[in-house]
DNA sequence: ACAATTCATGCAAACGTTTACATGCACATT
DNA sequence: AATGTGCATGTAAACGTTTGCATGAATTGT
């Protein structure tokens, strides 16, 4: 029964040995760049190398360091530009370093849990950056009792010796809100994300913050919970939009939902921002890509991507190095999504249509 | 000098054959389910395992049996929609296996070149997907002289025996020329991708070949290349609208450089539609998050990964199994971006101060 | 000139598995 | 009762490294 056929570049450091005409000892100490060894061996070595054209094999070198050089990246799944930019950020740090890196998603069935956590602590990877997977929880119990290191992404753990990088989401809401506010809005709704997570309930206060900061009635009418995706901001803002009092303003948890809101602003004949005002959170590339551009706030996350690598890997080297977390600020960015309230509004919202228009546009869209 | 920290959970196979009273090798049947094994033995050695926790170390199963079990993804970088789609794809297909995914950009340094081709040959993966990579071509030279397996996303390859999944970008945009034709279009900008790739080729004959299918002749200065971002498309556009005789249309072979034209034609204060047609490719999720909705050509991307991913795996089954590229469709998608050719031009193009409108809100975009 | 030190190198053990082969026992076949 | 067959288990080698320790040569100090 043949074994699984190997790559055909088999030379192995003895191979290498017995070209040079030195034990195998010595030519790891020349892979590692040892030193104490003579320079003229050294370039013999070299050499051999070079005309057998060898490579350690990576797999053995692991198992006897006990290490893989490689880390983790766990996340919920991979669509939308959120992850993409954290994992950019993250790529950047190992490019100079020498991890790999490894892409673990929890979207598919619930048991992977159990699978994943073995996998890493069985040597598969060296530490974790997690970014919200679903199950967090779990993960972190698991992981802390195995004092398996890892980092936490837009959450801020359980525990105070968790590690993680975050932004100033509170902050960020608090600006946001107040922005609108200092244009004359007072009935400004929002949409809020995932209500379990840390970044969702932050940017609720700050915008609660604000409210109460200006004297404004928080009403519980103007706010709906959405769920980070493009559809939960449109039915979010149709709801918001068909009150006897709607909003002249709406702040969107993200900026996907914020497009999902100018959608919906559009299907009902709203002009943004002469007729609502909006604000997103995020500020992912395409924000600055729409008609108009989406006011929002930055969410450095290409940064927080580099920091919690960066992060993770203080931590490999030193254990004890770091025992706290993160907080990277988040920026108010204006564009052309907010204006100051006018008053009585120029168009009258009709959700009804606006709702079956939008319907039947988006019936083309797979 | 202290070994590097292992993961706190040590135990070995030799430990619970300890505990259970059999030799290691009878753990290592009753772990990898081989048969002939006494059942009552197997239930021993299960709750042995069970109460030490142990977890078989992957390094030393990889080294033993010359596999990683893990497969490589190797992209230029992380930044866009397209790959996060492809990579999802992917994801789904590893979900089933028992393999994990390793990613690898080769935005940084030229260097890493070698240094990649090395890791993959010494134990890192088991095979590669390349979804269009800086300096594809070297890469592939290697891999096919160390016989490691591979398949190619976007690119047919140089080598009739290369691996492939590609959609048939000739026909999409051949049928997206042909309904702007259709509309009554005879002047059709085109914005390419990069022209080194094989998918902006195939896009290019596909525009061509229709125009020559309808008499249309092939006029050189509507023609730009763009290089897939945003901004070329801008750029693009900008450019196209300024010509003394401006096109009535434009196809963007991708839907990102759509988004910059919709951008560019905003700011000329030109209205699509209605002034200008508008195709792109690709169908990512926000083309129909626009005003207009995009009318673009379907890249069923998550499939090509899916595809690609199933390829791959297939052949590292049986090396000898498909010798062939895959092919899958593009089909266009008709929503708001397109209208027919209203013959003279509503308003007049004033390029120059559009450029300077667009410059100015652009500023605040960092 | 001899002892002490430094340095280059080799030897062998260890990392934790998988698996070919050997062993021995129980049972069936003649 | 003797022989053959099949099955459960154990033994040992192999995978390709890294690294502590031993060795002997070269260099330094007195």
């Amino acid at each position: 029964m043949a074994r699984r056929a190997k790559p055909a570049n088999n030379a192995t450091i003895i191979d290498v040995a017995n070209l040079a005409g030195v034990s195998y000892a010595t030519v790891s100490r020349v892979v590692n760049n040892k030193e104490n060894v003579a320079p003229a061996t050294r370039v013999r070595v070299l050499a051999a190398m070079e005309e057998l054209g060898y490579q350690a094999n990576l797999n053995a070198r692991r198992l006897v360091s006990g290490r893989s050089y490689a880390i983790g990246l766990l996340v919920h799944n991979l669509m939308g530009p959120y992850i993409g930019e954290i994992m950019a950020g993250i790529d950047d740090v190992l490019a100079t370093s020498n991890y790999e890196l490894m892409l673990f998603t929890t979207h598919q069935r619930r048991e992977r849990e159990a699978r994943y956590i073995d996998l890493m602590s069985s040597g598969m990877t060296d530490g974790l950056i997690l970014i919200l997977p679903r199950g967090l929880e779990t993960y972190i119990r698991s992981l802390r009792q195995r004092h398996f290191p890892y980092v936490l992404v837009d959450h801020r753990g359980f525990e105070p010796t968790d590690l993680y990088v975050i932004a100033a989401n509170w902050q960020g809401a608090y600006d946001a809100t107040q922005h609108l506010l200092q244009l004359g809005h007072r009935r400004i709704g929002m949409i809020t994300g995932v209500i379990d997570m840390d970044n969702a309930r932050e940017r609720v206060a700050g915008y609660q913050a604000a409210l109460e900061a200006h004297q404004v009635h928080f009403d519980a009418e103007l706010f709906v919970e959405g769920d980070y995706t493009q559809l939960s901001g449109v039915n979010g803002a149709l709801k918001l939009l068909s009150l006897a009092d709607p909003p002249t303003a709406i702040f969107a948890s993200n900026d996907v939902m914020a497009f999902g809101v100018l959608e919906a602003a559009h299907a009902c004949k709203l002009r943004v921002p002469q007729d609502l005002s909006l604000v997103g959170f995020d500020d992912v590339p395409m924000a600055s890509w729409t008609q108009p551009r989406l006011t929002t706030v930055r969410q450095p996350l290409v940064e927080m991507g580099r920091l919690a690598a960066e992060l993770l890997l203080r931590t490999l080297e030193d254990p004890e190095h770091q025992k706290q977390g993160i907080v990277v600020p988040a920026e108010l960015f204006v564009r052309q999504s907010t204006a100051p309230a006018n008053g009585g509004r120029g168009a009258t919202v009709d959700v009804v249509n606006g709702a079956a228009a939008w319907a039947e546009a988006g019936s083309n869209v797979v």
